[in-house]
RNA sequence: CGCGGGGUGGAGCAGCUCGGUAGCUCGCUGGGCUCAUAACCCAGAGGUCGCAGGUUCAAAUCCUGCCCCCGCUACCA
């Protein structure tokens, strides 16, 4: 048994999220972090809102709000999509909790003191009428070399050349269109190349492992090559205080300085509210404990290079050397697990051209669980993925419907008929010791994908168990025995389907939670047989520091009734009853229905766009 | 230009690290069954594995060159 982190990216708060982030970060890491907690592991699934940055000032400008209110907001939408999507998560939280501005500012404190935060000038451009930074990415100009008009302050798109904001002819300000005003500021950065070597010791002992993704480990070394010193800082006024700045409230941390020390500010945060203070040191300080990180592929550099870098900054294992702060010798990423994107169709989602499908919605139609299914079975694991609607109505009636929730209702349905109740099992022939140890074998193999991330595969390894258990059905025929002097033998085969079900629904649960309380309750049992998250209001904590949160909403649940990966007997005499069907058949009508829906948002005012034409 | 991913029966994919009868799901055709949400089971048709060379007794799998598609830029993960 082992204490595995699973450390989830942050939802960013300036929207709900679409089905894509979900595909990418949500449900894979919901599926490891449920088996493994099957497994016998001490899970500890942490994440929450991302609500710092300029792309969320830029929002709330443009809708009137303050950032707070637009986080706020963002924040209760994106919970209610997670726990509805059934992610176990044992703490979701936020990252404007003085909680975390406590530990983001302990990090960045030890780090300095270490020798890896260093203060430089830079040129950096700001918005005349805000006084903020402008990234880069909202700078567009001129190009100086192919003079194309549209060029963006980090590359021409016309040309392909890298440039930097400052060579730009004319350059203008993407979201009012103002002259961006290029000034020397102060900023900290964080030394990278101090870190490099310490982290290319690290990547190179995680490739020796053999473990992650050839992309990822592969990108993530090839970043390396040309690693450079980042600011940390920003000219901006919604972020987290610098220390040592205090006085100066236009300067904060860059965004993703605080976002990936959410994982351990997270932790923590869980184990003050677990009335255990320093319990999250079992995940973070235990050098055997093992962390995996979910994201998609965007996110990689953040979480291969720039997080395991303020991880040994702030340990002090750079080569400048160095102490650790109160949090001690902090764990680097056992694996960064990250995943490609999901387009809708042939395109990427869009949110402005409706060509989008958000999570809320998904799920209003459909539920949690053929949601899931899609993105275990046919996700973006190695490459990206399309989801279709032709495709997902296929793989929900053919693949849930037909394959799993048929052999549950059929099961059931003559368990119910002819017994009403699970009947004792006679003596077992060959084809009943086959499908039974069919079925066990299945632990193993569907168990071990899922260790290793492959989620596609190990669902169809699930679902090819399911298929033998149909075969054995149709094999043995139970249906045909009507005689009295056959009775043993139909309750024998019978007693060994519902036995293969009962063991299918433990190999299908961290895929298909829902519906594997749902199966448990068709089988006779009662209650809930895997836990499911729940949303609670929450005090903050440290109203000293902070965003100036009072109460908050958080994901949390308990998880310690997770069912364990095995086969469990089915006790003889629990009564069964007619049951109800598991999955929805969807009409084919739907694919043609979703089809309009994305031609014709509802979204009317979309045309409202602020930056085109001034 | 560079970096990365990909081109396998009608569709979507696996296999390629460690060469050796080309596999899965859907669809299609025929048959069986009737317990089940017309579900389930069996059989079959259908592929010169992007192209051209090379290595080898043997290449989807290794090597070289070429062609095509997609990301790396956006309110997108």
């Amino acid at each position: 048994m082992s204490h595995v982190l699973s450390a989830v990216a942050w939802p960013y708060a300036n929207g709900p999220r679409h089905i894509g982030h979900v595909a990418g970060f949500g449900v894979p890491s919901d599926v490891f972090s449920r088996y493994m907690r099957m497994a016998g592991h001490e899970v500890l699934m942490v994440s929450g809102t991302d609500e710092h940055g300029t792309p969320i000032l830029v929002e709330a400008d443009k809708q009137g709000v303050t950032a707070r209110e637009l986080a706020d907001r963002n924040n209760a939408v994106i919970i209610t999509d997670l726990v509805d999507l059934g992610l176990s998560y044992d703490l979701f939280t936020r990252t404007t909790t003085g909680n975390h501005y406590r530990v983001v500012q302990e990090m960045f404190r030890t780090v300095q003191r270490n020798g890896y935060m260093v203060e430089q000038t830079a040129q950096g451009a700001i918005s005349p009428s805000t006084g903020r930074t402008l990234p880069d990415r909202y700078i567009e100009g001129t190009c100086p070399i192919c003079g194309f008009a549209d060029a963006r302050g980090d590359q021409c798109d016309n040309c392909g050349n890298q440039l930097d904001p400052t060579d730009l002819i004319a350059p203008r300000s993407k979201i009012n269109g103002e002259t961006p005003e290029f000034v020397e500021t102060q900023h900290f950065f964080l030394d990278l190349p101090a870190l490099a070597e310490a982290l290319a010791q690290w990547l190179d002992g995680r490739d020796a492992a053999g473990t992650w993704r050839p992309n990822v480990i592969k990108f993530s070394k090839n970043i390396l090559a040309d690693i450079r010193p980042r600011a940390m800082t920003r000219d901006i006024d919604w972020g987290i205080p610098v220390p040592g700045w205090e006085g100066q409230p236009t300067k904060r941390l860059y965004v993703w300085f605080d976002a990936v020390i959410g994982y351990l500010s997270a932790s923590i945060e869980w184990a003050r509210r677990q009335g255990a203070p320093e319990r999250w040191r079992e995940w973070w300080n235990e050098p055997e404990a093992l962390s995996y990180y979910f994201m998609g592929k965007d996110n990689i550099v953040f979480h291969s290079q720039i997080w395991p870098a303020e991880l040994l900054a702030y340990d002090g294992r750079g080569e400048r050397g160095g102490e650790p702060g109160e949090f001690g010798v902090l764990n680097l990423p056992t694996e960064v697990v990250s995943s490609e994107f999901l387009t809708m169709g042939d395109q990427q989602f869009s949110s402005s051209r409706g060509h989008v499908l958000y999570v809320g919605d998904f799920l209003a139609r459909y539920g949690p669980d053929p949601l899931r299914y899609f993105i275990c079975a046919a996700g973006p694991e190695t490459s990206d993925a399309a989801f279709t609607w032709a495709e997902f109505v296929t793989r929900n009636n053919s693949e849930l419907v037909a394959g799993w929730g048929n052999l549950v209702n059929r099961t059931a349905t003559m368990v119910s008929k002819q017994f009403g109740e699970i009947p004792a099992a006679g003596p077992l022939e060959q084809v009943d010791q086959d499908v039974l140890a069919a079925v066990r074998a299945g632990f193993g193999s569907v168990g071990g994908l899922i260790g290793r991330h492959r989620l596609r595969a190990a669902t169809a390894e699930a679902m090819r168990v399911v298929g033998e258990v149909n075969k054995y059905l149709t094999a043995t025929e139970p249906y045909k025995m009507k005689d009295e002097a056959q009775r043993e033998r139909r309750g024998t085969v019978l007693h060994v389907a519902v036995q293969c079900v009962t063991d299918c629904n433990t190999l299908l649960a961290p895929f298909l939670p829902h519906a594997a309380n749902t199966v448990h309750r068709v089988l006779g049992g009662t209650g809930e047989w895997m836990p499911m998250p729940r949303v609670e209001q929450v005090q903050e904590l440290d109203p000293g520091s902070g965003a100036g949160l009072e109460t908050y909403p958080v994901i949390t649940g308990d998880y310690s009734a997770t069912p364990r990966w095995e086969s469990r007997p089915v006790a003889v005499g629990t009564p069964i009853g007619a049951p109800a069907p598991v999955f929805r058949k969807l009409d084919p009508s739907v694919v043609d229905e979703e089809l309009g829906r994305l031609e014709q948002p509802e979204d009317t005012d979309r045309d409202a766009d602020p930056e085109t034409h001034g």
